[in-house]
RNA sequence: GGGCAAUUAGCUCAGUGGCUAGAGCGUUCGGUUCACAUCCGAAAGGCCGCAGGUUCAAGUCCUGCAUUGCCCA
């Protein structure tokens, strides 16, 4: 008798198995001779904490690695995490503030050691997190996309492109975040509907003759308006065009242009044109040659432009007070209650200021054509497919990509300026650090200045190397001369001069996500591991990320190797809470994985997950989808508990068929059946229907029907018998946890050494047990179709008992009527039926009589009384009764489609044939239920 | 404005053109001896969003409409 807990503690044993995984490096992985199945993970941001999203994510991926390590694939889970540029640099940001500190008061290179500080204290958090989920990467491989590794592959793609003249400086329209103090790329763009106004100003004629009235939802912007435009099509203003107007609160005099891009629905049909804040207003202002009034800066305050009342305001507070001269001055005609989608920042939410500014770019167009190729030549497939469409939407309309970021965390971009050639067009801004500074004010006997271009400075005594040192912001203007290189290089080509500047900006941070997939098997060396295991087999990913790192590895994949990057992009849904809301910490919605492991174990929540990560569709998720999959594990616990408590066997032999009893052929025809779908499933990337067919087989078919009937044998005295019916328990028991395994590692191992301890086992290690190529012994269909008549006659009489609310412990008598061979199996099962339908005696044959207060139970040919009271037999007819006008339903369906003759001739014929069997089947049931109901009645 | 998806039981969702459309949860009824009350048995509950079409056959394919969500502009 072995002792095993009543109930599945996952807390006992889950740590166990996973520092076992990571310990033994059991998904160590090493070139060889059979085929590779690499994944690489999508890099979770350092120092983030684990959250459903990973959790899905990486739930998937490790059961993909798991199912496909069992089916004896070379597989690779590379694991490493993302510095996450922005967003990190935020987190630290705001851990200053809270000292009341800013990064400009500690200088790049302490920020950045501080940086490094924090990316070492919790760099290591979600990388354990996940270990602890189980996830079977090979983690001697971590990667970290700012380690040596990486920042080397970085640099080696920037030159190469820069090589290839497709990475530019250029002044354009960026997005700016004034919060962030850097650039956006478009796609780091969010948009959220809001509740927002939309002002009507009234821009009077310079003649005095009327007034032109614009409607806007920026109105601060109005102070940098260079013209009012118009719809040439649109008859209400056409005779406009030409005109001109005063532009209100200043004394500026702009015309009115013609241009086909104006929304004549829009407002009034007359907008203002702002074309140094708006990349629209932009476009029109180039068409017309309009000039351009830059009245909001970087920190999102009013310039000197913008008038002396409302120089420095910040851009909100100037709004307001804008709004209010105009009242005043009786500009304002009205405001309307408008919903529009600003821009916002993806990091931080702050309103996103469109600016031109002078950033580094890449070209697109020619790298995502040739992305988009692969895609249409079917290389990089999607599942499901529908989201190639979307993503070739998105390449085919590409923009160049802003590569350069005003933050520090991150990869500087390898990109030196001469300080001899270019110093006056290189802008330093100074750390208001006092003592250094006061220092160098003695040296050079001069008031120390704060900022100044390079060459102003170096004139004033400053020393190259102090520059350096002390640059907080660095402006490079336009027309300086770039030296890109790997490494520093050791002077300027041009004049020799080593005093460099490097670039201040760093790379955006999806830039390194981009090379991941070749960076961390040690490009751009040409590494082993490269040859082997590149292209990976597949990305799984969410839908949220498509552009922002599929689309941009597969660029580069092609880009930087020739090749694509991987085989598969599996998209998986997004999670959201019960009521289809995303999960947010501000909508205080969130399910913590970690606290769900603590509570109802990690094989819960990968069950959970799994199971509801149904192709191309979001996950609702509840508390009680834990519970459901808690239950699952305790059942499974359970039947492995009772087929070992009273083990006596030592290895595992299936018996032959011979020797079988039928529900033993049933339940190996069954469980055949299921791993056969199962495997299917999992190749499919259907994780949810592998998790489904798992739970039913398992609670349906081997709990349910299966254990009961084992009991049988199970606590038999017939040590024949017994050893007969463990030999097919465990036979299936061991499937079944070698199916579950990727799904549920943690219970199906341990269960798995427990059984160990006492038989001997097909593989020492579940990983090493392949469920799904192990040959079963086939059995004749015949044999099924009789386990499932004497199930249906034990469900027939379930069902009498449970209307007539027979308690489970009131044994009945029941007769059977049935003959021939139905007769003989029924005579042959009789411990099956009295154990499952609660009965005492049987009497078989085909003489049987029905008596006046028996109630019937038709199944098919075969007829079951069940002597119950008189009081329930009404019950009992109208039960009857429903159940012949169904079947009067029934018959009137397959009639009709017999008597099609269409469908006769033109349908499958095995479909005819089910459905003559069916009708056959129908009519003599409906005919046996008749005439028991009459002889009821009489 | 363009694209994509969804709409099935009270709720959350499955459902390769072909048995009487299923599951979990919830509800109702009956159950305490020996795997499991995290359990067992039974039941009730459905114009499969609406309208057309294709087909011998439509929840499933096509078209339109409605509603909802997401993405892009």
């Amino acid at each position: 008798m072995k002792d095993i807990p009543k109930r599945y503690d996952p807390k006992e044993y889950e740590e166990k198995w996973s520092d076992f995984w990571v310990n033994s490096r059991v998904f160590s992985s090493r070139p060889d001779e059979r085929d590779p199945y690499a994944i690489v993970i999508p890099p979770p941001n350092v120092t983030g904490f684990l959250h459903m999203g990973h959790a899905l994510n990486n739930v998937l991926q490790d059961i993909i690695i798991r199912i496909n390590k069992i089916l004896g694939r070379n597989v690779l889970w590379m694991p490493g995490t993302d510095h996450g540029g922005i967003a990190t640099q935020n987190v630290v940001e705001k851990m200053l503030l809270a000292e009341g500190k800013t990064r400009h008061d500690l200088g790049r290179d302490k920020f950045l050691e501080r940086m490094w500080k924090w990316k070492e204290e919790s760099g290591g958090t979600i990388i354990n997190q996940l270990k602890r989920i189980g996830c079977g990467c090979d983690w001697d491989r971590l990667r970290f996309t700012m380690d040596d590794v990486c920042s080397a592959a970085v640099r080696e793609a920037f030159v190469r492109l820069f090589g290839k003249n497709l990475i530019y400086r250029g002044k354009r329209m960026i997005n700016w975040c004034p919060r962030c103090q850097t650039a956006l790329a478009d796609i780091e763009v969010e948009r959220e509907e809001k509740d927002s106004s939309l002002w009507y100003i009234d821009y009077p004629l310079e003649d005095g003759s009327g007034n032109v009235t614009v409607a806007t939802t920026r109105p601060e912007t109005m102070l940098g308006d260079t013209a009012v435009a118009v719809n040439p099509k649109d008859r209400r203003y056409k005779k406009l065009i030409g005109r001109r107007v005063r532009l209100p609160l200043t004394d500026r005099i702009i015309p009115v242009v013609g241009d086909e891009f104006v929304d004549k629905s829009f407002g009034t049909g007359c907008v203002k044109v702002t074309p140094a804040h708006d990349p629209n207003d932009e476009e029109i202002g180039k068409r017309h040659g309009l000039d351009e009034v830059v009245v909001i800066d970087r920190d999102g305050r009013m310039t000197p432009y913008a008038g002396k009342s409302y120089d420095g305001l910040d851009r909100f507070d100037c709004r307001k007070k804008l709004v209010k001269d105009l009242k005043k001055k009786g500009y304002l005609k009205k405001i309307e209650n408008y919903r529009h989608a600003p821009g916002i920042c993806y990091r931080c939410d702050t309103l996103i200021e469109p600016l031109q500014q002078l950033q580094w770019f890449l070209k697109m167009e020619d790298i995502a054509g040739a992305a988009a190729e692969a895609t249409r030549r079917n290389r990089v497939k999607f599942f499901p497919a529908n989201w190639s469409k979307p993503y070739l939407n998105w390449l085919d309309n590409i923009k160049d990509w802003c590569l350069s970021r005003q933050i520090w965390w991150g990869h500087r971009m390898p990109i030196w300026y001469c300080g001899k050639c270019d110093g006056d067009k290189i802008l330093i801004y100074l750390r208001k650090d006092h003592e250094a500074l006061l220092k160098l004010g003695k040296e050079t006997e001069s008031i120390p200045r704060t900022d100044g271009f390079y060459s102003e400075l170096i004139k004033e005594g400053y020393t190259h190397k102090h520059l350096i040192e002390f640059a907080d912001t660095i402006h490079v203007q336009d027309g300086v001369n770039p030296l890109v290189a790997l490494e520093q290089p050791a002077g300027c080509p041009s004049c020799g001069s080593s005093e460099l500047i490097q670039d201040p900006d760093v790379l955006d941070t999806w830039f390194s996500s981009a090379l991941w997939p070749f960076s961390t098997f040690g490009w751009p060396e040409d590494s082993e591991d490269l040859k082997y295991y590149y292209p990976t087999e597949v990305l799984v990913t969410g839908h949220e990320i498509l552009y922002l790192w599929v689309a941009r590895m597969v660029m580069m994949g092609l880009e930087m190797i020739g090749d694509i990057p991987y085989r598969s992009v599996y998209i998986h849904g997004i999670i959201r809470d019960e009521h289809g809301n995303k999960m947010s910490k501000s909508k205080g919605n969130v399910i913590d994985p970690l606290k769900i492991t603590d509570v109802y174990g990690t094989d819960s929540l990968r069950f959970a997950l799994a199971k509801s990560a149904v192709p191309g569709r979001d996950i609702q998720l509840s508390e009680d989808d834990f519970v459901g999959a808690r239950n699952f594990c305790n059942k499974l616990w359970n039947a492995t508990r009772l087929i070992l408590g009273t083990l006596k066997l030592e290895k595992i032999e299936i018996p032959v068929q011979d020797s079988m009893q039928l529900a033993d052929k049933w339940i190996i025809h069954q469980s055949s059946d299921f791993i056969k779908r199962i495997k299917e499933a999992y190749l499919d990337f259907n994780n949810a229907l592998a998790a489904r067919l798992i739970y039913e087989f398992v609670w349906k078919y081997f709990c349910d029907w299966y254990l009961e009937i084992a009991k049988l044998r199970l606590y038999s005295n017939n040590a024949g018998e017994k050893r007969q019916v463990e030999s097919v328990l465990l036979h299936v028991l061991t499937r079944i946890l070698g199916a579950l395994h990727p799904i549920m590692p943690f219970i199906s191992s341990q269960l798995w050494s427990y059984i160990a301890e006492d038989v001997s086992m097909p593989a020492g290690d579940i990983l090493e047990f392949n469920a799904f190529d192990t040959p079963d012994p086939r059995i004749d269909r015949k044999e099924v179709k009789k386990m499932d008549l004497l199930m249906e006659i034990v469900s027939g009489i379930r069902n009498i008992r449970g209307e007539m609310e027979v308690p489970p412990s009131a044994k009945l008598n029941a007769k059977i009527k049935a003959d021939g061979g139905d007769a003989a199996l029924v005579k042959q099962h009789l411990d099956y039926l009295k154990l499952l339908g609660g009965l005492d005696t049987i009497d078989v044959g085909h003489k049987v009589k029905r008596d006046k207060t028996d109630a019937v139970a038709a199944v098919g040919r075969i007829s079951v009384y069940l002597s119950l009271s008189e009081d329930i037999i009404r019950q009992e007819k109208e039960r009857l009764s429903k159940k012949i006008t169904d079947l009067q339903q029934q018959v009137g369906f397959s009639n009709k489609k017999l008597k099609n003759r269409d469908f006769v001739e033109k349908a499958k014929e095995e479909v005819v044939q089910k459905v003559k069997d069916k009708l056959e089947k129908d009519i003599q049931e409906l005919q046996r239920l008749e005439k028991t109901l009459e002889e009821m009645n009489r």
